[in-house]
DNA sequence: TCCTGATTGGACAACGTTGTCAGATGTGGA
DNA sequence: TCCACATCTGACAACGTTGTCCAATCAGGA
């Protein structure tokens, strides 16, 4: 039997397999891959070493000679190999495989976590396994924990409001499975994170509200499990205060960090008497809602209203007029998260922001 | 040593643990975790039967007397027990893993595409693999033959544009890797799919705006690489020609299914002295973009413009009107294909759609 | 020349499951 | 009573890697 490319199967004790196959293929409704992929064998027959050697030379390992690292990296590139994660994390102690656990209501803001998360595994040759879950799940620790040693997943990322769950953090802390947090609340020492500076971030909206002349500000506040609203609210009560802007009790409306819940919270601001003439929303889900509640009272932003939303997730260019908002580096944070457990480069915490101006804020109307 | 948990491991040939964790524990920096799983060892053990008996239980196999299979299964519930997927997969032919190879704009139709095979991995026990990928990469054949065959993956998952490659499809069959494919535009016999009918969609969002009153319609079509696009563009004009509406060839405007190119058609379209008074957008991201550049032109909607869109996608409440769009069943047909993959269940191939009528319609101007 | 220690390479046993195949058990008929 | 056959069960070898541990090689010093 001849091998085009090749790849035999001459490891210790492998069995002929043509025949099996064959009866296989005419046995079976679903024919298995007759593609035959090159195996650690393969590579170490190539190169004239054993496979213990090539496996050193997969893992980075050192004491390897100069010349065998190039004869065996030449034999990889030659049959195109590259080893079965399978048969790896079965036998070694690693997975290459990242958990992301999420129950989070913005859409985008996931998406935006998940693809940061994934480009950056795949650039260091990890894969990611997105599992949603429910945030009030009782049994979550215990899941958690099963799916990580299961997998053998070499470490877990969490975004808000899981972030927070005692119950969780000592349950992943006593399995010693590694754990990043996005966004945390509460214990920020107790184990790796990456944030942003929240508070800093709602000042620079107040500020630019303010700096437009806007006199009477309002703020729909975030989902009061999430750790980012309260210091989201602190921040921009601190601007006010600097800015001798006095903030009205009632121009301080609970949110959840939904459209729904945002579009209700902008009704009850935009019925006052005294609405206010520029609202931050928590987010730009919630912003959206607030431009689209303007809308359906008749009043025109940014002449008649002000929105500021925080995130700069894809709805803010996606509405009209688009968004003014808080650039939040959603992405990089999840790619931070993934360097932060692979222990590879260097190790971002708090990242920067920004604050993108555009048309959803003018000045105050007079 | 005592187990308090009745795991132990005395499989044949299994060395005694407790020195070299000792040892490791010492000597690395990142301690394994401690928990130890139970294995089939441990069920088989408290069942009082063979590990093969315990995985013929586990994979459904006929022939396993009542009675032991209940002694298993009770065993399995004791202990928690749930078999490693690595294990599996490499010593069997399935690897529970579906692969979702995608490279689509639209981040919204994606995240519902997603979210619904997950969900319905989840319940079947399966995993899903969600690899983003180049639609013109030439080498995008070999790629994904490798992940499938590597991994083992138990199938595939394309969507558009994806779908309608040949070279993949060549290569996915050759080595026969079995495929659904969501919305194909070629070969609709080649192999399992899921679609919906795009055409008669179309014909109905027509149908709306007639009954409405509108005579001068005017269409944002779909990227030319999708099927759906020119199918939906059939079934507009089809209908319109079915009620006698002449549609003017400057008034069919091409698309590519984003926000900025739908915006940039939108404009085109209503900077025509003879501007259409209802417009049907290919999907919502451009059905959006078309309310966004009726705003900027001081044109309301639906009084001065009436909108319809495509699919149903967050974006279509989340802006103000609240789009009137086809509601396309993205989540449905991305489960009916994990369904078609695992052989579970109807094997639904095309699914229905509503026309979800909101505020971004109404009669036409006089 | 021989010994020592630093390097490098290889044999072999895990890892936790499924596939193969033979053995054990039970049942009905000659 | 014994045999044939259908059921059920278990021993053992894959699967493709990494971890452990020992052997071979080589340079430099006694």
């Amino acid at each position: 039997m001849v091998h085009p490319t090749g790849i035999g199967r001459d490891g210790p004790g492998r069995r002929e397999h043509s025949l099996t196959d064959i009866q296989r293929h005419a046995a079976n409704d679903r024919a298995p891959p007759p593609v035959r992929v090159a195996t650690i064998f393969d590579v170490a027959r190539r190169a004239g070493v054993s496979t213990k050697t090539v496996s050193r030379v997969l893992n980075n390992e050192a004491r390897v000679a100069e010349e065998t690292l190039a004869r065996v990296r030449a034999a990889v590139a030659d049959l195109d190999y590259r080893p079965n994660p399978n048969a790896r994390s079965l036998a070694g102690r690693r997975s290459y495989l990242i958990g992301l656990f999420y129950d989070n209501p913005s859409s985008n803001y996931m998406a935006d976590i998940k693809g940061g998360a994934i480009r950056r595994c795949q650039e260091k040759g990890y894969h990611l396994l997105t599992e949603p879950c429910e945030a009030d799940d009782p049994n979550l620790p215990r899941l958690m924990v099963g799916v990580a040693t299961r997998f053998r997943l070499d470490g877990l990322i969490l975004t808000p409001p899981l972030v927070d769950r005692q119950d969780v953090l000592d349950a992943v802390a006593a399995a010693h499975v590694p754990l990043v947090r996005i966004a945390p609340r509460t214990d920020p020492d107790r184990t790796a994170h990456v944030r942003m500076d929240d508070q800093a971030a709602a000042r620079l909206a107040a500020d630019h509200l303010a700096d437009l002349g806007h006199r009477r500000l309002g703020m729909i506040l975030g989902h009061p499990d999430h750790g980012a609203a309260e210091l989201r609210r602190h921040g921009f009560l601190q601007a006010a205060a600097d800015r001798g802007l006095t903030l009205l009790p009632q121009h301080m409306v609970p949110g959840d960090f939904s459209f729904a819940g945002g579009f209700a919270a902008a009704e009850r601001l935009l019925s006052l008497s005294d609405r206010p003439t520029a609202i931050f929303a928590g987010n730009d889900d919630m912003a959206a809602a607030t431009v689209a509640a303007a809308n359906k009272h008749g009043l025109q932003v940014p002449r008649d209203l002000s929105v500021v939303g925080f995130d700069d997730s894809p709805i803010a260019q996606v509405i009209w007029p688009p968004l003014t908002t808080i650039r939040q580096p959603t992405m990089a944070m999840a790619a931070a998260a993934v360097d932060l457990l692979i222990g590879d480069g260097e190790p971002v915490r708090q990242l920067g922001f920004d604050l993108m101006v555009r048309q959803s804020t003018g000045p105050v109307p007079r």
